[in-house]
DNA sequence: CAGCGGATGTGCT
DNA sequence: GCACATCCGCTGG
């Protein structure tokens, strides 16, 4: 495994997000066995431009550390008992970062459910990630919690507005949002996932 | 199974 | 005071 440099980070954040599929993400303890999982789902969020980014409204407190370097992660608390991580990009100065939706897990505990982490507050909950990890640098493996490649070829890839923001004007229909299409651990329910005109298979019930 | 609404607290108006 | 980059349990068909 390899671990993602800052360079990495520090591009434009649409590249980055496709680019973090198939990513794995990995998540170290004090005392207790890391946990790791393979990235499914990523939305884009730009500056200040984009009305539904945490950034339209400049540098405040909450959103500050988008605007600086590349490599460190964002997290915030929504709807009173979620967080959601993201990973900042763009050069120092340039807002910008990828919310981490979704992902397969891999290890790390006896968790083996695809959909235990299918959405961005499952995503943190089971990885133990609240507000006091913000800002912790994810290029150091010593901060606990850092991206590696491990080899895998890059996994289709489709492409969808994001979820849950309407209120942003013509950047709700912006398609940004990045996901492994008929991946069992992608969030949302079936008629979310059959957004690509690939043929939806016959799911199976029981 | 789809659809709806409550939980819960921070940030901005 | 309200909106919010969510999730899950309850309802009804």
């Amino acid at each position: 495994m390899r671990i993602l440099r800052r360079a990495f980070f520090a591009r434009p954040t649409e590249v980055v997000a496709k680019e973090l599929l198939g990513k794995v993400v990995v998540r170290t303890f004090e005392g207790a066995p890391s946990r790791r999982a393979r990235i499914v789902e990523v939305e884009a969020y730009l500056g200040p431009r984009d009305l539904a980014s945490h950034a339209r409204r400049g540098p405040t407190p909450r959103a500050a550390i988008m605007f600086g370097p590349p490599g460190h992660l964002y997290v915030y608390l929504i709807y009173g008992m979620y967080h959601c991580m993201n990973f900042v990009t763009e050069p120092d100065g340039e807002a910008g970062a990828v919310l981490i939706r979704a992902a397969e897990p891999l290890s790390g505990s006896d968790e083996t459910d695809p959909r235990a982490l299918s959405g961005p507050g499952k995503l943190c909950r089971a990885l133990g990630i609240t507000r006091v990890d913000k800002g912790l640098d994810l290029t150091s493996p010593s901060s606990g919690l850092f991206v590696a490649e491990d080899g895998s070829p890059a996994p289709p890839l489709a492409r969808s507005p994001r979820i849950g923001v309407d209120y942003a004007g013509a950047w709700k229909d912006r398609p940004l949002r990045f996901f492994v299409p008929g991946h069992p651990s992608v969030s949302g329910n079936r008629a979310l996932r059959i957004v690509t005109p690939a043929r939806a298979v016959k799911q199976v019930s029981t």
